[in-house]
DNA sequence: GTCTATAGAGTGATAGAC
DNA sequence: GTCTATCACTCTATAGAC
């Protein structure tokens, strides 16, 4: 490998650590709490290297927001009509929860954009989200339709699964004074699943 | 009425003009995003007048939470073991889902506490809340054994509809940005009602 | 108690040597 | 590209006249 092909590398594993910094600042402290020298202490750079790489800290923000997104994105392309209900929709739990409990830091990071008033990922929002939710909500509307559940809002019901999954990232601080013990993925996602099932009537249904 | 008594009760408004801009404002940007100076102009008081009143930003921030909490504590002392599930399951949601809705920004103000890592209100979780949540699991447990509802998790049933349930103000960015109406109280309650009594095994014994 | 003016600390961003 | 030193600005908090 070239000299110029090694030090672009390291330039990459600069920049990649920054943002695995940022995403830890900012998820801990939100954006205005978060300090751009935290930031780089953690990533192990001086402050002006940061930002001659990512101009300024709103970009440095705008940049870790869409990585995490595109992580995220990859991960959720689930739900369509002809899975077998039961199946998409325990899946749909555990996997939400999994990547909920992978990345807490950064779930509450997103959780702090949209308190803010979502001002950074309207574009994600209208161009991803909403097509996504329109598709699962006709999915789960032909479920309907085809009697394969109870007939609930399809909308309050995808919601009550973000809140609900979400919920032991964001509430997790709540949750540890809360309880003794630390929940665990596995049993959490059993109890979530049985919760959910049941809410669409396809309890009993093993 | 004195003239002593006028000027305290006077004095008395004007703090709560600040307690209520001070919800506003910490509500809507977070501790660090809150800036005094615009909490002084939203309650069109002089910035010194305020930290006159309550010594610094911080104890502003402590006196505000707590009000939040007072407020809510006298509204949420339901659900009893005597009391019929259904009826108690749903008053429950109805009645959370109604602070929500009247109170967005108070809402918003408590969970991004809770994301801070909830540093100023770990006694009301440990001394109130945590009680609350224990008698409730026991309640639920009976209900349980009764063979009344189904056999759920009653600890994961409550986070759930807490989470369903504020993720209306929480998340109003984001379900402004995914729908064209703005979510009505009535028809959300109807339909996240009917998940939850779903879930615990409680459908069509209207 | 109320207000103006300002002090003092901390922050994001940059200049310029290497 | 990397780094040190520093600027320019913002924000909290206070001093002191009224």
């Amino acid at each position: 490998m070239s000299s110029v092909a090694l030090r672009k590398q390291h330039i990459e594993k600069v920049k990649a650590d920054i943002i695995e910094a940022a995403i830890e600042e900012f998820g801990e402290h939100g954006y205005y709490g978060a300090r751009v020298q935290a930031i780089a202490d953690r990533a192990g750079v001086p402050k002006a290297n940061l930002l001659y790489h990512f101009g300024d800290k709103h970009s440095l923000y705008l940049n870790i927001l869409q990585a995490t997104l595109r992580r995220w994105n990859s991960a959720l392309d689930t739900l369509s009509e002809h899975d077998d209900p039961k199946k998409a929709l325990s899946g749909y739990v555990a996997l939400k929860l999994q990547l909920v409990f992978e990345q807490p830091v950064a779930t509450r990071l997103f959780a702090m954009e949209v308190l803010r008033g979502a001002p950074s990922i309207q574009g994600y929002l209208k161009m991803e989200l909403k097509p996504w939710l329109r598709e699962r909500v006709a999915v789960l509307h032909r479920w309907i339709e085809l009697g394969k559940i109870q007939p609930i809002d399809p909308q309050v019901l995808i919601f009550m699964i973000w809140a609900s999954t979400q919920h032991y990232a964001e509430y997790v601080s709540q949750i540890e004074a809360l309880t003794e013990t630390s929940p665990e993925l596995d049993e959490i996602t059993e109890a979530l699943t049985c919760l959910v099932l049941n809410a669409v009537g396809l309890y009993g249904t093993k």
